[in-house]
DNA sequence: CGTTTGCTTGAATTCTGTCAAAGCAGGTGG
DNA sequence: CCACCTGCTTTGACAGAATTCAAGCAAACG
């Protein structure tokens, strides 16, 4: 249930029986079918999710109801709102299964506690909360400083596994595109070769 | 030298004198001139660096030689490459003062030291890191629904202090436009007026 | 087998960038 | 005190990029 979870936990530091029954003890595994909901707008994100397997999106909804992904989440990737997670502020995303998923779900009050009692833990989230942010502000640099065709190849170089698994508009929706705009950027680099 | 670093700290949680004199002593400050570098392309990132009065802004340097603002900071923010400060990895980022800055300098030593001995650091330092993660999120998420001129107004709604000290083809650069497409987007809203 | 879902294409329109030039301070030296 | 920089902003004309709206096509699904 915990497979990947804790093999990613002990890669950074192997984990005592002690602090793996502590862990099992505070955490919980949820089952979402393709399409259904972990968070919706207006909710208060109770968890962190690691996805042990399957596929999810955070996205918004604008004024003119059109929806813009924030990220998706593959196996091995923690999604959450962190905003709403870490304040208790309603969130104004959604966060949905794309295919059918196993979740690792860490409550608040679980990662107050492991926090605590799990250096490892604290460590493992500080460097994913770390690598998120960088990962953010390389991706805004990248949305100010490249063309879309430049974003796209920088994107299948980068996180084939995503342009592999998801919906080509999905992709279009995470690079701030319409799906015209991106099936063009398509053509165009297939033309080149 | 100190003093509203200190004060933002005391608002969270008040300092014992001990503690003052332990963040004394790990603690450095640092005048820098307009246009003076903290950090440039290249160079590791020592340093967090709080601004106790003045403004800078960090800044890359694309292929075709262009500048892209990353990030302006005022007086009580605090200003770094998150990512060679804390990998030690060499930074693409260089950080240059606007105006006459008075700085307090946080070297990764300092940092660690004061992360394990002084509470109401960590506490300040997580909140800081998690307030730049989600204005970062917020900003990605209003240049992917915005239009130029929504992301504008935003702008001087929310951060009019920016926008009065830092010369306007510099906003451009942080928003991701031209100075000239800028110039425009204000005749625009000034005529609707 | 019909419906849905996703991808592509075309034409018209809007937005943004580029290049070049002119205007407008504030500051400096003569 | 004035003339002249210099840094910054504005404007115009044009080219290129992205959006919008509409239509068509193919694969997947119940």
């Amino acid at each position: 249930m915990y497979d990947l979870f804790f093999r990613k936990l002990n890669e950074l530091e192997p984990l005592s029986d002690k602090e793996l029954d502590l862990m099992s003890s505070f955490l919980t595994t949820k089952k979402l079918r393709r399409k259904q909901y972990l968070l919706q707008e207006g909710d208060i994100c109770k968890y962190l999710a690691f996805v042990e397997s399957g596929a999810l999106k955070s996205y918004s909804i604008d004024a003119k109801g059109a929806e813009h992904i924030l990220q998706f989440a593959l196996e091995g990737w923690i999604i959450s709102d962190l905003y709403s997670f870490l304040t208790g502020e309603q969130s104004s995303y959604h966060i949905q299964a794309l295919e059918d998923c196993q979740l690792v779900l860490i409550s608040q009050q679980a990662h107050e506690e492991l926090l605590q009692q799990v250096p490892t833990y604290e460590t493992y989230i500080r460097l994913q909360i770390t690598n998120a942010y960088i990962a953010l502000q390389r991706r805004l640099h990248f949305v100010q400083s490249l063309t879309a065709e430049e974003r796209y190849k920088n994107l299948l170089a980068l996180q084939p596994g995503i342009v592999q698994r998801v919906p080509q508009h999905m992709i279009a929706s995470y690079m701030g595109l319409t799906p015209e705009t991106l099936s063009r950027i398509r053509r165009k680099i297939a033309d080149q070769q």
